[in-house]
Parts: structure tokens; C-alpha cells; sequence
RNA sequence: GGUCCCAUCGUCUAGUGGCCUAGGACACCGGCCUCUCACGUCGGUAACACGGGUUCGAAUCCCGUUGGGACCA
């Protein structure tokens, strides 16, 4: 069956991909799934001032490793390309000059001044700041006269009379007056299409079907209708989803913590985490389940079930979410996860047995929150970040846990315990039974040497890893503290 | 200022006129498990913004108020 369905994520190049912007991507992204459908990937890099490649980039990888993998784009190319505004100018003069021809736009020389004036008047009279249409009829002489002196006009787009009505899939039956509407630009004096223009031309020629973008959008969408009708197309389905407020109910910024998707994935955030955690942020599935796989969630998806109400973000459900995935991940691909956190924290992995980090992995799970928390634990598996913490060393200073100690250190040096034996016969129940010691008190003051700390992970699963060499390193090391 | 959007626990939400004594999840608090932290598990606190209607009956429909957000420059 072939399918109507085409959707974009329009992204503006001028930084890193915000989880708003994530999110838009995200919800474009599972209605192209869940239909059978084309997502598009077009850049909006008409404001050559701000755009840059480098941003593009950043964008295109955060949405890769994000899994939002695009079937059309500046990279893929595609039938209805180039995929970049700024290579598609042709396109928009051609379109331009049509509209001029016919009428529907016309040249406006109005200085910068006199709409800043006209706009102060019309906001002290009470009124809504909009465009008067002094340019609207000017005659061929006074056009001619105002370019012989060299200025460029812009173009507006001459707007009737009449309501404007259109269907959204999550707000419903919308209607505006275009009488609010003043004739606004569609062509700057510069002669680049103005960003509504753009947008219109470009969604109708890549054959957008559906408009799934954010409610900052939804005062454009009866400019951009009226476009449509100007230049005879039907206009796409549009649905505009709530932005995410910060705690503070004010838009999402830098002052609420990390926006970018970019600062997620260095902090150890897992994608299958942060597309739960964006999914659910205005949308439940009918079965009501909140740990959803990109899978379930294209099954799933219906852009009519996004909730109408703004969001609040909320990091600590994040942060469950990505606790919950990363005790979901097999060992291995945690280590592979973990490897680059550990180079930061410049441990020579590479020098390190890949199965015992497998190991470590699995036993560190249950205790991260985020990757990068695996500094935390560097101490207790690599002897140069060990030290002994002020709480490990207190409890270390105890005449009756030394003495616990230097027992087990006796048994330790004598023998070689089976360390990895599990259950009744256990290294850990010997030792007890051993040193004439029981739970606590075996186990705190143990735990403080080889470890340096005062809480981890189970003490039955750390020390098979640390090894017989290591404990009897340690043990000696936490006798000689005074 | 005008136009538009929105309004259920602290947060995300379920709920589309009787099933609601308003359900779930995160967070929070307490118990259990336990060498610690974490995990797990059991339980608890906690919401229909307000005021009018409509109706036998409203969280659910209508109007207004308040509050938040967006756009217009």
C-alpha cells in the first residue's frame, strides 16, 4: 500500500537541538511510523546570520542517536529536494513574482521608522500594532520614483476580508478573523522569502500531508491558510502541539537546567530514556503503560491524544526512566555505554579485560542513575582513583573492627578462598564463621577497606571482582591508617 | 494592548453526563527485604482554579472571572 502520509521537522540551524524541538521531532516522527509514512528533514537556514553547518550537523547526529532516523534530507536527498531553504531561493522568486503578477502582493517602501512610529501609535490608542496599507495602492509613477532613489522594497501579501477557519487535530475546529490580520511580508528587502512564505511553498512542494509542529506556531497558521488559498493550493492537516513549561510554568530555558538533547546524552542519559520521558509528556497510551519502546510507542501514537495542556518538565521522571533502562541493558552494551565515561575520567579501559568490565557493569546497574555516575564507583574497581572516604575512614579507626580485619587478612594471606562461590558455602559466610563475626560486624569495617566507602553495591557480588591481591592491598592499606 | 490557546494530586496524566468515595506513574513519607546505598515490595499523604448556569444528575456541557502560555512589533 502506498501511503499519502508526509510529515517534516523544520529545524532552524542557529544552535543545539533543544527537547522541545526533540519532542516536535519525536511526535512527527511516530505519526510517519505509525502510518506508513515519510518523515522529512528540512532545514530552515534562511536566516544566514545565525544559521550555521556546524549546527546543522550537531542537529542531524542529537536526532540520530535520538533514533528520529529521517527517509528524506539534506544528506539523503529525495524526490522532492534540495532539503535546504537556503539552496531552494530560485523556488521562492519564481513563486513571488507569481503572486506580484497577480496582484496579491504588492511593493512597500515604509521605512523602519514610520512602522515603528505607526506601531506606538496604534499601541497607545489601545489598538493592535498592525500594518496600515499606505503602500497598498500605490501608482507605477511613485513606485517608480521610490526605486530610482535606490530603496528595495519589501513585498506584502494583501490580505481580504473574511474568517479563517481550519480543523487541528489536537485543538479542533480553530477560527480567526483576517480583519486582525494587517498585510504582512512575505518577501524582505533583502528579496528572501519571510519565514511564513517559506514555509508555506516548501511544505505544499515536498508534499507535506500533516503539520505537526508547536503551538508558538498556531497565530501563524491563518497567514500561512490565506497563502495556501493565494496561490490555489489546499493547505496540509495541521495540529500544534503545547510547549514544555519549566517548573516555574515559564517556557523551558537554560535557567531550568539542561535543554539540550546534546547535554543529555554527555550526562549518560539513554535515548530509549529521553523518548520515553518526551513521549509521555502530553501523551498515554491507551494501555497506560509508562515504559514504552520506539516500537510500541509507533504502534501506539496518536497525535489526537496529545494532551491541549502545556507540560511541566520534570527531570526526576527522567531520571527513573533512565535508571529503569539502564538496569534494562544486557552488561555488555552497558560497557560499551560506560567506556566512553570512563575514558573522561581517564581510566586507561583499553588496558582493562572487557569481560570483568562486563562484570562491574552488571553489578553497578541497579546504582546508576545517569552514566556518568560511574564515576562515583571508579574508586572500588581501579586502584588509582581509590581512596578512603572520611566515613570509611572513622569507622576504620574502631580497635574492634581492626582487629575484625586483621583476621580476615590472616585467612586471606594463608589461604585462597573461593571468592565467586555463591550460597551456604559463600567466601562471605566462611569469613564469618571464621572470624567469629556476623553481619554488621563483618561486613562494615570489610566493606570500608576494600572499598574505601561506606555503602555500594552487595559485598557478595564486589569482591569476586576486586580479587584476592586487590583485598589483601587493601586490608593493609586501611591497618595502616591511623 | 489585540487575537488565539490552555486549566484534574507538587509533576506527567486517566477520565468525554451517572461505573468517581476521582484511577495510575514520578516525587515525597512510612513498613518490609537487607552489611550499606540502590533495586524490589507493601502502605500512606495529596487534585477536579473560582463563580454562575444547563440537567433528575457535571471533573465531564455553556457563560463569566482568575491565572498561565503563544503570536502580532
Amino acid at each position: 500500500m502506498i501511503s499519502t502520509i508526509r510529515v517534516r521537522f523544520a529545524p532552524a540551524p542557529t544552535g543545539l537541538l533543544h527537547i522541545g524541538n526533540a519532542r516536535t521531532a519525536l511526535f512527527n516522527f511516530l505519526f510517519a511510523k505509525h502510518h506508513q509514512g515519510t518523515f522529512v528533514l528540512r532545514i530552515e537556514d534562511t536566516d544566514l546570520e545565525r544559521s550555521t553547518d556546524s549546527s546543522m550537523d550537531q542537529i542531524m547526529e542529537d536526532l540520530r542517536w535520538l533514533g528520529m532516523i529521517w527517509d528524506e534530507g539534506p544528506d539523503l536527498g529525495g524526490p522532492y529536494g534540495p532539503y535546504r531553504q537556503s539552496q531552494r531561493l530560485s523556488i521562492y522568486r519564481q513563486l513571488a513574482d507569481q503572486l506580484f503578477q497577480e496582484g496579491k502582493s504588492y511593493k512597500c517602501f515604509c521605512s523602519e521608522e514610520r512602522l515603528e512610529r505607526l506601531r506606538k501609535e496604534q499601541l497607545s490608542k489601545g489598538k493592535m500594532p498592525r500594518y496600515d496599507g499606505r503602500c497598498r495602492s500605490l501608482s507605477q509613477e511613485e513606485i517608480a520614483k521610490m526605486e530610482s532613489t535606490g530603496l528595495h522594497p519589501v513585498f506584502r501579501f494583501r490580505v481580504g476580508r473574511g474568517p479563517i477557519l481550519f480543523e487541528d487535530l489536537i485543538h479542533g475546529k480553530m477560527s480567526f478573523d483576517s480583519a486582525g490580520i494587517g498585510d504582512f511580508i512575505i518577501v524582505r528587502s533583502d528579496g528572501m522569502a519571510a519565514y511564513n512564505f517559506a514555509c508555506v511553498m516548501d511544505d505544499h512542494l515536498m508534499q507535506i500531508s500533516h503539520v505537526i509542529r508547536g503551538e508558538d506556531h498556531l497565530s501563524n497558521t491563518p497567514r500561512q491558510i490565506l497563502l495556501y488559498q493565494a496561490l490555489s493550493w489546499s493547505p496540509p492537516t495541521f495540529a500544534h502541539h503545547p510547549l514544555i513549561l519549566g517548573p516555574d510554568r515559564s517556557p523551558l530555558s537554560k535557567r531550568h537546567g539542561a535543554t539540550a538533547v546534546s547535554q543529555y546524552r554527555e550526562e549518560g542519559f539513554l535515548p530509549e530514556a529521553l523518548q520515553n520521558y518526551l513521549v509521555l509528556l502530553g501523551w498515554t497510551p491507551p494501555s497506560g503503560e509508562e515504559t514504552l519502546s520506539l516500537k510500541k510507542m509507533v504502534e501506539d501514537f496518536s497525535i489526537q491524544a496529545v494532551s491541549r495542556s502545556a507540560p511541566i518538565y520534570n527531570r526526576k521522571k527522567l531520571e527513573w526512566l533512565n535508571s529503569f533502562y539502564i538496569r534494562e541493558k544486557p552488561a555488555a552494551q552497558l560497557t560499551e555505554m560506560l567506556i566512553s565515561h570512563l575514558r573522561k575520567a581517564s581510566i586507561q579501559v583499553d588496558q582493562v579485560d572487557r569481560q570483568w568490565l562486563d562484570q562491574v557493569s552488571e553489578i553497578l546497574k541497579e546504582n546508576l542513575t545517569v552514566l556518568s555516575q560511574v564515576e562515583e564507583y571508579l574508586g572500588l574497581f581501579f586502584d588509582d582513583k581509590f581512596y578512603f572516604e572520611e566515613k570509611a575512614k572513622t569507622l576504620l579507626q574502631e580497635a574492634d573492627h581492626r582487629e575484625t580485619l586483621r583476621s580476615v587478612l590472616n585467612i586471606l594471606s594463608e589461604d585462597s578462598p573461593a571468592l565467586s562461590q555463591e550460597g551456604q558455602d559463600s567466601f562471605l559466610t566462611q569469613l564469618e564463621k571464621r572470624v567469629n563475626r556476623k553481619g554488621k560486624e563483618l561486613y562494615a569495617p570489610l566493606r570500608a577497606a576494600v572499598t574505601g566507602k561506606t555503602k555500594g553495591p552487595e559485598l557478595v557480588k564486589t569482591l569476586p571482582l576486586l580479587g584476592r591481591e586487590r583485598m589483601i592491598k587493601r586490608l593493609k592499606m586501611a591497618l595502616e591508617l591511623s
